[in-house]
DNA sequence: GTCTATAGCTGGATAGAC
DNA sequence: GTCTATCCAGCTATAGAC
């Protein structure tokens, strides 16, 4: 069974306690908190009151489980951001186009409705993975809809490079993924007045960070500013 | 013997080629390429030539020898970072000192100086992992020198509330660990356009994108606008 | 489709010679 | 300090009864 008929067949199980559904959803939760490699099937099995056998019979293997768990959540996520996209428009009465662009990005992924903190987490140890099978399941999900909004910020931002808004755009996935994985590091400094996993404090914090970032100058092009921008590079105060 | 005992025996080893120094490149250059669940003891000592043995002797079980190797670089790189910290200041012939700050608090982990990329994703796949050892590393280390870039950086801004500093200095943290980590999804949709194994090139852009975000305005801080910044939070464009 | 039982490995850790 | 040889717990995957 390909991962998007995984995907279909798991949407459409609206009863949410069969087999598979118990399996996908302890799966999620333990490859999220332990890692892919932290967790054995037998937790995951133990945890969803099922057996070894059932594992295979329905995903094939671990790695098939895990592509399940991912496929399951990332599908309705794309579509989200999409449609939310398709919303954007310039509005006096709405917040500037660049804010909502950003948000329509990040929003789908953070807040509560698909699969929340737990996958988000996931998300983040998977982007932290460089293996070839686990890079090929971000690409492979996520990079359509990717270049849909790196369209749509190069409009919204028509005198920056393309350049500059890459790496900016890399930037953005970076906030994102650091903010979902919730290290625990700023709650630990600050004495938990800021916590991460609180999906809508990050988000109204982050898109104006966000959007304050995308509109600073583009760097100067030379190459030798690359290796010495604290000398060259003074965006007025 | 403690960990910091570690990390000075390490240093004082000007060789390069004992068998505690080989172990310990082997195991970071492992563990970074293939986290450190997903690399057995027995791949690393084939690695470095020695035998199972040796890794126990030295570092008394697996997770002694990823603290030896986490404890290594990171002394060094806590040090230089507040050297640079105290170096910054306001002359007119240099950058904002704000961006200053942030490259200070940023060069010394992503530069080749201190493990270059590989222990930069090290760090990268730690700051993804949730568990309790793996966290109190993090902190251990690094929350002493966070707190004295953060006293920097409220002098630098005197007008920022300290959440909202405390929020950007999160989002400069998920900006640096994910290009550390480099995920490889910005080559691939850019056709290797922008590279962040670039160290350079990633610090050139990350700087200003990073001050100009630290200089947004503040959000207002009616709990309500958490829920909805979107029709409330419009900073001028 | 679901289960028990187990095959077949690989893992971290250790004992004890030198 | 260094090595070989080994223990045994834990893993994924499968065979085969029901």
């Amino acid at each position: 069974m390909t991962i998007a008929a995984h995907a279909i067949k798991t949407s459409n199980d609206t009863r949410g306690d069969s087999t598979r559904t118990r399996i996908l959803d302890s799966a999620e939760h333990l490859f999220s908190e332990c890692g892919v490699n932290g967790v054995s099937l037998r937790t995951i099995v133990a945890h969803a009151g099922v057996n070894t056998a059932a594992v295979h019979y329905h995903f094939g293997s671990k790695y098939g489980l895990l592509e399940a768990v991912f496929a399951r959540r990332i599908v309705p996520i794309a579509k989200e951001r999409l449609d939310l996209l398709a919303k954007c428009h310039q509005n006096p009465s709405l917040p500037p186009l660049l804010h909502q662009i950003i948000a329509a990005f990040l929003e789908p992924g953070m807040t509560g409705r698909h699969g929340g903190a737990t996958f988000a987490r996931l998300r983040a140890r998977l982007a932290a993975d460089a293996s070839e099978e686990t890079r090929s399941l971000l690409v492979q999900y996520f990079d359509d809809s990717s270049g849909q909004f790196l369209k749509a910020l190069a409009k919204a931002l028509p005198n920056l490079p393309a350049t500059d808004l890459y790496w900016r755009f890399h930037f953005m996935l970076g906030t994102m993924v650091y903010t979902m994985a919730n290290p625990g590091r700023i709650q630990a400094l600050t004495k938990n007045e800021c916590d991460p996993s609180d999906m809508d404090a990050s988000l109204a914090y982050l898109v104006p960070f966000l959007a304050q970032g995308f509109l600073a100058d583009p760097i100067p092009k030379a190459p030798i500013m690359l290796k010495s921008y604290k000398n060259n590079n003074k965006p007025k105060p």
